[in-house]
DNA sequence: CCATGCAGTTAACAACTGTTCTCTGTAATT
DNA sequence: AATTACAGAGAACAGTTGTTAACTGCATGG
């Protein structure tokens, strides 16, 4: 299959990828609506109609980068979901696992947050349809541990739902806290684990 | 004190709030980084320097206009707390106090969820304190239930916040499905109305 | 080895942006 | 009644934007 990719079109990728990651970086100080296409090309040092290669508009742009950004978030979902069982140490373990995402892929991390509410109708049902993807995926995680004896499907998605927004909520509440204090960063991080703790123990008692 | 206001100054707070009123309007298809002064001020039909009159950039319009959103989420937010104390019917009539305050001014909801984690900085602060202190009321009000007998302080802001969150979240997928169908808007408030049930329930057995 | 395809360039366009300066009419002050 | 303050208009500015067209050079497939 992977036929080593002639040198054209590697050369094309590497561009394209230059211009996602160009982009990517912009949008740390302002949201996709008004992200220019000149601006990427400049930031790449490339001329802005070589932009036509490889993306209709800034637009498209943007749902490239949703792929990118939750391709990325997606193993973190998961290990999180399958560490965080109940137990306090398990939680704590899921916690540190989302910082510890957020300080290696900030900008992941910060267009999804944004752009999740941002102005771009065709971007936000982009992420909306692959949290939405997550949100099974958890459900079919958590559908393996023995606390969901007895739960009904539809109840286990709700709850899916549930973990997956706390932990984009944290997720950003760490991003914001990246630049603060060492102290701040922890207290963040205690009250995200206080919050999926009384979550999981609502889980824990929910029938009956 | 209110001394009726000259003729004068009263016009001057009327296109002052004809501004505001326009970009609220603009800002459902786009995000407040990408709003232009000259785009304002022509909705209005106002020459653009009218626009320094009231403002110093369309950055400090966003300020005010968190002020404005985030003063008519306020009492919902009160009725909401004092109306979820725990048992079902009381959660299901602070959900349906969202969906109602959804319907009756989305354009603020939309702002207040497009703009707490969008491109504009001034602005997201503005958000976050605002929000802040409103976890800091409904940790009060929520102190004076009796199911928070025995809780530190700590843990009754960090489930204010949990709270407070979980509004706008609710607040935010209300708004997406208002143009959907009748079964999707119920089911979308029939998931929220659970969640808040479940971290009532992790309330009730949050000691011990 | 030559012809084709195509990533990227250059130049130009009309439209738009934020900002400054100057001016006008009229409400408010004296 | 005369003067001042000031909300808004008007025109002009230098820059920027997205998009089109015609081009160049080079890797690729016959």
């Amino acid at each position: 299959m992977s036929h080593t990719l002639g040198i054209r079109q590697a050369q094309k990728q590497k561009t394209r990828q230059a211009l996602l990651d160009a982009a990517l970086e912009l949008l740390e100080e302002q949201s996709l609506s008004s992200l220019g296409l000149r601006e990427v090309t400049r930031a790449v040092g490339v001329a802005p109609t070589a932009f036509y290669r490889h993306f209709r508009s800034t637009e498209d742009l943007g749902v490239a980068l949703v792929e990118e950004a939750l391709g990325s978030l997606h193993p973190m979902i998961g290990d999180t979901v399958s560490a965080a069982g109940d137990s306090a140490g398990r939680i704590e373990r899921a916690v540190d696992l989302i910082a510890h995402h957020v300080e290696s892929h900030p900008a992941h991390v910060r267009f999804i947050a944004r752009e999740r509410h941002g102005g771009v109708q065709r971007v936000r049902r982009a992420i909306r349809e692959q949290l939405e993807r997550f949100a099974e995926e958890v459900k079919v995680e958590l559908a393996k541990h023995p606390e969901s004896k007895g739960w009904s499907d539809d109840d286990l998605l709700m709850l899916a739902g549930l973990y997956v927004d706390q932990m984009l909520m944290t997720a950003s509440l760490c991003l914001e806290a990246l630049e603060a204090s060492e102290e701040e960063r922890e207290r963040v991080t205690r009250v995200a684990t206080r919050q999926m703790r009384l979550i999981a123990i609502g889980r824990r008692n929910w029938l009956g």
